[in-house]
DNA sequence: GCTGTATTCAAGTACTCTATTGAATAGTGG
DNA sequence: CCACTATTCAATAGAGTACTTGAATACAGC
């Protein structure tokens, strides 16, 4: 065990960290593995999802396959990428309380982009789940039909944000509602609470998104949702 | 809120994610990180532990810094670095679980440097705190004395492993022993566990390090031990 | 086997990061 | 004020990375 040993250890032992950090290192790459922690998606969707070239985002995604990060799977024509493992989404949660304890730039662009999101104040997950285990909330998925059933909040109901205004009839007028999305810097549960209150209605969004509450071991529940339409 | 907005709003979202990212993206920084989980430094002292020079240490240092991950104090000639931010040491963290759970080398590696960990097993943290309270244990900090003054588990006394076998005489034979360091791949403990054993003493390492006890809420003390020397 | 499509590969350019070297800065102690 | 030291800055060459473009691959359906 000499001291060129050691620091031969060390380095390798460092290098093997360093592969994640350098794949942590592209925005492009963040944003691909925060839509992963929501279902298992193609390139191409992908590709769309983040503005990105097919070839460009087929790089990225096997950057992060590269660093273990995400798995594939081939379906006929098409390949679907997944996230590895579930403490892949604990990585980016820590990364993401690094930037929110740190960044004062991105409490800025948030502001900019959202207003002020103080009212209504966000529920917290763990008061949504005793409100749910009372029966006296609408939870509301605002995410796309097939993120909603790949996984979603137990007793949520299905209503992609783009279905929203279109639904808002057959929705009851004297419950309140709690929305969420695919997480903290997602639009769409802002977006629903805004319409929801437009019509009078008690609204409030959930504090994290679907893959926070999932990694908390809280109650979920796959499938297409019996009231679909 | 167009779509163009959208786009830049997630472009500048994520530039700020990365920014931590590229941070975490080399060897040298993530060993300067894990340093710094101990207590601050000088850039000359983390040069030499890291075996580079000191205008490279100070390179990466500052790249640290930039990334609001490490702050500065000085201190008449010296600069002083220390981490920014408690939630570092969990991003840490985050990144070793995900390496041990997805990268076979990694254990490869660990296993070719330390040989085979698994006799004795380590003690897992709540089963140290228990034993420590009804006061059957030895506790042992193999770290400089630098690191335990600047923060410790409490009751554990101060053995750096350079100093163990002078003072393995005055170590009773009788207890128990429990030896922890830096962290899980840090050599210290297993080398007092492998001394302490050699003299026919019952001894074991510790799971994690004392950034990982601290994280963990665990009770630490600071100052100098009272029985040093 | 042929056509069409999703994905990957390969090549090229522009850009960024790394480590080294030697000089510049800022502060201490005489 | 001077000598000394810890740290940072500046300049460099080399390595690695990002995005684009166009071609190659692999598979489904006919």
């Amino acid at each position: 065990m000499s001291t060129a040993d050691h620091r031969q250890f060390k380095d390798r032992l460092y290098g093997q960290f360093a592969r994640l950090g350098k794949a942590l290192a592209s925005p492009h790459r963040l944003e691909l593995l925060d839509l992963l922690a929501q279902t298992e998606r193609t390139v191409e969707s992908l590709a769309a999802e983040i503005g990105a070239s097919t070839a460009n985002a087929s790089q990225h995604l096997q950057a992060l396959r590269r660093a273990s990060l995400v798995d594939t799977r081939k379906d006929g024509l098409f390949v679907y990428y997944r996230l590895a493992d579930p403490s892949v989404v604990q990585l980016c949660a820590a990364l993401r309380t690094v930037a929110e304890q740190r960044y004062a730039d991105l409490d800025l662009i948030v502001r900019e982009h959202f207003g002020d999101r103080s009212d209504p104040e966000p529920v917290q997950m763990d008061e949504l789940l005793r409100r749910a285990r009372k029966g006296d909330v609408v939870i509301l998925d605002t995410r796309p039909a097939r993120e909603y059933a790949a996984g979603h909040i137990a007793g949520a109901i299905s209503v992609p944000i783009d279905d929203l205004q279109r639904r808002l009839r057959n929705l009851p007028k004297s419950k309140p509602y709690v929305a969420y999305c695919r997480g903290p810097y997602c639009v769409y549960a802002d977006q629903a609470v805004s319409q929801l209150r437009k019509t009078g209605r008690q609204a409030q969004r959930l504090a994290g998104g679907f893959p926070d509450w999932k990694s908390a071991g809280l109650p979920i529940e796959t499938g297409v949702s019996p009231l679909a339409g």
